[in-house]
DNA sequence: TACTTGACAGTACAAGTGTTTGCTTGATAT
DNA sequence: ATATCAAGCAAACACTTGTACTGTCAAGTA
């Protein structure tokens, strides 16, 4: 079975990995991560797909680097000064409740890049900036609707009051809220007045990335 | 030398090597990466420092893991793709009470350009479009937050369900609102259950704009 | 049938990389 | 002076990880 963009059901397994992976850890899995996540038999079948997987651009790689793989497109032209846009990769799908990204999710979004306006995010903070398409309106606390798209930047901690995409653990839930480290807890909170706080303790969570923008059309 | 992060000048070295390895690769540097570029001569001298960098928190490492150094609040790399954007003009701020600069004033000098994606706004659609800065809460109940930039295309009329941004002539106000026509006044409804819609006849409201877009910037 | 080709399995190897253990220096404190 | 400790050096060591090589197997295809 192959996709629209010609890939195998395998290699959108794998690229959809990635992309979690990377999403979650802020970096790159290893042949073998890959190869035990989506239980396949054989390291070489991985490299055999990734080698595809680079023909068709869908990622980059460098010889021998460990972790080298790279997702095209999340990158500041690092020349081009002229043109104040930025091209981001569209990594999926956050809806209420799921986990993040779910594979399926990445993969119906696809690696779709869109661009962002210079004025929500300035070049030399461009790096590891990706989108996410909100479903559902789990997020309407913190303004944020159905349909729209945030801006995240991986980090994988958080500064008091920095709006961040966390992952409960126990829950298994990703919501968007802000961060208030107090003592030995860690208190979400909600945009919206009206709604209560969470708390947790920080080894349940896990920060997925920074909340920089918000992007909603209308039109 | 310390710094005022209490960083000896070669973890300061090493930071800022890890930071520009980053946005060149996309990828974290290898131990030995950063010897050899630095001229240190052990890794052992590396990881010490790595090591008391990551107690300072300006990095964060996973054990074992090769190149598995992430920087809190920063990442990743690529390259540029296409451009496709369009340039509004920024024609002023949206507060609550005040009046908004006419739309027919466009050609007005002064008016700072922004650029919009092409997401946002297709190009057969551009023309009459510009953008507002948001003052002050009082769209809080539409999504929109304080500081926020809506884009507008100009209409002079609406159907029912459009937010517009209309001037109510007896307040000399101006509000975004959904726009709801019925019989022979005219609804405009905030998106909060919890607030009262307002009533006013048609001839008392003079619709500025649609609203086609919302940009928020959280960097 | 015989010959390809895509996709995957299994295994082994070598290079890539993080970690550890001793050893030296120089500055500070006791 | 003697002890302590931060900082660095050097060389192993051992785990991590990319790659290569050899086969298998099913689906075309001449």
């Amino acid at each position: 079975m192959r996709s629209a963009d010609g890939l195998s059901t395998r290699q959108e397994q794998i690229l959809a990995y990635i992309r979690k992976f990377w999403i979650e850890k802020g970096y790159s899995p290893a042949i073998r991560d890959i190869q035990k996540d989506l239980h396949i038999s054989s390291t070489s079948v991985v490299a055999y797909n990734l080698k595809i997987l680079e023909q068709k651009a869908k990622i980059q790689r460098d010889d021998k680097i460990s972790r080298g793989i790279t997702l095209p497109g999340a990158q500041s032209n690092g020349t081009s000064l002229s043109t104040s846009l930025h091209t981001v990769p569209l990594l999926g799908v956050i809806t209420a409740g799921s986990p993040l990204p779910d594979p399926e999710d990445i993969a119906a979004a696809g690696a779709e890049q869109i661009e962002v306006p210079a004025d929500i995010v300035d070049a030399e903070h461009m790096q590891g900036v990706y989108a996410l398409r909100v479903r559902g309106y789990s997020m309407i606390d913190a303004l944020i609707d159905d349909g729209d798209l945030v801006l995240l930047r991986y980090q994988p901690t958080a500064d008091n009051g920095q709006m961040v995409a966390v992952r409960l653990l126990d829950d298994n839930a990703v919501t968007l809220k802000k961060f208030y480290l107090e003592g030995d807890r860690v208190r979400l909170q909600p945009a919206n007045v009206t709604m209560d706080p969470i708390y947790t303790s920080p080894e349940n969570l896990q920060i997925q990335g920074r909340v920089v923008g918000v992007i909603r059309n209308l039109g």
